[in-house]
Formats: C-alpha cells, structure tokens, sequence
DNA sequence: CGCGCCTATGGATAGACGTC
DNA sequence: GACGTCTATCCATAGGCGCG
C-alpha cells in the first residue's frame, strides 16, 4: 500500500521501522476500536516494541 | 470501504453483523502478525465475540 | 534527527453469488 | 441459513517534505 509496495518481512532500517510501528500501532487500535463497536466485542490488545516499550488497548467494558 | 462506505456503530442485523466480525477479526489478526514481523514487535491480542465466544493471538516467541 | 502532515497507492473490506 | 469465494471500492499506509 502506499507509494511503493512493501514485503512483509523485518525493515532493516531502524528509523523507517520506528516510523512504521507507531504507524501500524495506531491503525490496529483504530481497528480493534471498530470491530468492539460495529460487532459489539470485546478487544484486549498489548503491543511490545522492540525497545522495550508497550501499548495496550482493552474495550471499554472490558475487565 | 468495500462496496459501499459504512458507519462505524453497532450492526443491527445479525447475520451481517457475524460475517463482518468473522472478515475483521482475520484481518486484524494479520495485520497483528504483520506488525510483528515488520517492526519485530511482540503482540497479544484478545477478542471476545458479543456470543461469547473468544478467538486470540500470540507473536510466536510471546509467552 | 525525530515527528507530524500530506498524498498516491494497494491491501482490506462490504456486498453479491454459489455451495453445503 | 451460514460460510467461502469473487470483485469493486474505500481506508490505511509508505514515502516525501517541513518544522521543532
């Protein structure tokens, strides 16, 4: 997708890959966000970067 | 997307309703292993279906 | 130098059809 | 009746540029 087709495989370059995790971490929340409403689900979703950092998403209802 | 461009609220009709939730939930979980291959990040994700039924997903080397 | 914004492109998706 | 498959369309995304 995009301006150029990408593989699915490791990005060597490291800022390219920063870039494209933050990216694709907020696009997967955006989804998980929707199928919890348009399907009335519930989602618990917990990304860790390779830094070390983590996100997390959990539905609103979700305990 | 698709055909036509739809809402992002709760799914009346149930048939429906079930078949998006079958299409997202795949596409959510490739884009999870996506992320993981391409920012060599670690995912968990959980999706717990209003039926009650649960489906998840764990990067390979997660415990 | 990293991050956010902008834009063209492609992968994901909604709906239709066929099968079980 | 529900699910898998096919296709047209839309939305998320990759790459580029500017700012702090």
């Amino acid at each position: 997708m995009g301006r150029g087709k990408i593989e699915i495989k490791r990005i060597e370059n490291l800022s390219n890959r920063q870039v494209t995790y933050s990216k694709r971490r907020n696009g997967i929340i955006k989804k998980a966000k929707e199928i919890t409403v348009l399907c009335d689900a519930q989602v618990s979703l917990i990304i860790f970067a390779s830094s070390g950092k983590m996100h997390d998403y959990c539905s609103p209802s979700t305990t």
